[in-house]
DNA sequence: TTTCCCATATGATCGAAATCATATGTGGGA
DNA sequence: TCCCACATATGATTTCGATCATATGGGAAA
């Protein structure tokens, strides 16, 4: 096996251990670009690829950014060439994995299928989720919804990752998530940690959500 | 087939033709509860089906609205119990997949698994897309991006549905999509066909998008 | 044909989030 | 040890989207 250690990439078993080639790509370097052949699908193993696409007008689109252990480009898998640019926006390294062989491997192999369909099925829901999310308009909805996301069944969320990147994530700007979060304290809807790294979730009377 | 024509539904080779059961929901009952054994997945034929989880303080959680020809439920083909609830927004039929004969179909026909795995792969790089967008701050930019990826690798976008729908989908109120709309047109950076239908980009000067 | 609903469209006002500024604490690296 | 970078935090001001109001045209239904 390739892994050397120093990558966070979750085996994702889609194909035989080690089949996967790693890729170091520089800052601002492409993995592939729109119209080439597709030779497979990826996933980040340390860094970060923005897919773009190229618009008529000569404007760029951003579609995905995918951050590490996160994969791209699946629907190559069904695609004679890509549809859009992956850059390197920091120096990374990928992991690619052929397409052809991942398509023999998952139609011999309905294990791995079963593994891979399990794996696209929570993409689709984490994605689904996000975009409820986005929809709503008041940053104490999102903060909240998020905050139930997050606890689950239960009454306490833990909180893994700087409150910037979650800013991003629920399409807010850091300033805002830090006054909601203690406008939410003053209103008893949540109860922060002193660590800062677990909130809990007080039962409302009054407010309505979604 | 049970399908008498009445439906919308796109057929997902996800088992052989009739092997989905058509079920009609009333609005505001439940075609699953959370914590419900998961029977299989589902398709909605007709109608509206909100996905709700419901969060520790008491609040509902929207995590999905589905609509004609969407699947729901996809995950559950690997889990034991329902983790949200499915509500009937309006009055629905649904068309429901069998979790036992999926796996089964799945897992002796490496073609219908292809096909599946095709169909969540587009579902994750809509979402993805539609993430991306949602996550640009300015109704313009916002505009923007969604006209380009409607129009692809051409100058034009074609708008196959009411821009009320849009403007959901973009997270903007419909008035705020129209008077963006007018002001796009009158910078020179779109021209709106007389019929309101198909709409061309222009190449910019001076404006940064993504 | 007449009516009604809805998509399209635009104006006025308000409020919430973005932006710009600034401060403190903390952990890591030189 | 001393910085420096960054997360956390809050204040002041501005901007932009939400909201409420209103109008018109077209298509479906009565």
């Amino acid at each position: 096996m390739m892994n050397d250690g120093s990558g966070t990439s979750s085996d994702l078993g889609l194909l035989p251990s080690g089949a996967a080639k790693r890729l170091a790509v520089d800052q601002g370097a492409s993995v592939f670009l729109s119209e080439d052949p597709t030779r497979g699908l990826f996933q980040v193993d340390k860094g970060r690829i923005r897919l773009v696409r190229h618009a008529a007008d000569g404007r760029a689109v951003t579609l995905h950014v995918a951050r590490d252990g996160e994969t791209f480009a699946e629907a190559s898998l069904f695609a004679e060439r890509y549809h859009c640019d992956a850059i390197a926006d920091l120096p990374s390294t990928v992991l690619q994995f052929d397409k052809a062989l991942v398509l023999t491997h998952l139609a011999a192999d309905p294990e791995r299928a079963a593994h891979w369909i399990a794996h696209l099925s929570r993409q689709v829901q984490a994605l689904r989720g996000q975009v409820a999310v986005l929809g709503l308009k008041s940053a104490g909805d999102r903060l909240l919804a998020f905050l139930r996301m997050q606890a689950g069944t239960g009454g306490t969320a833990v909180i893994d990752r700087p409150w910037k990147a979650i800013a991003t994530e629920l399409g807010l700007t850091h300033e805002v998530v830090y006054r909601t979060l203690a406008k939410l304290e003053r209103e008893r809807l949540i109860l922060r940690d002193p660590d800062g790294r677990s909130i809990e979730l007080r039962p409302d009377r009054s407010r309505r959500s979604s």
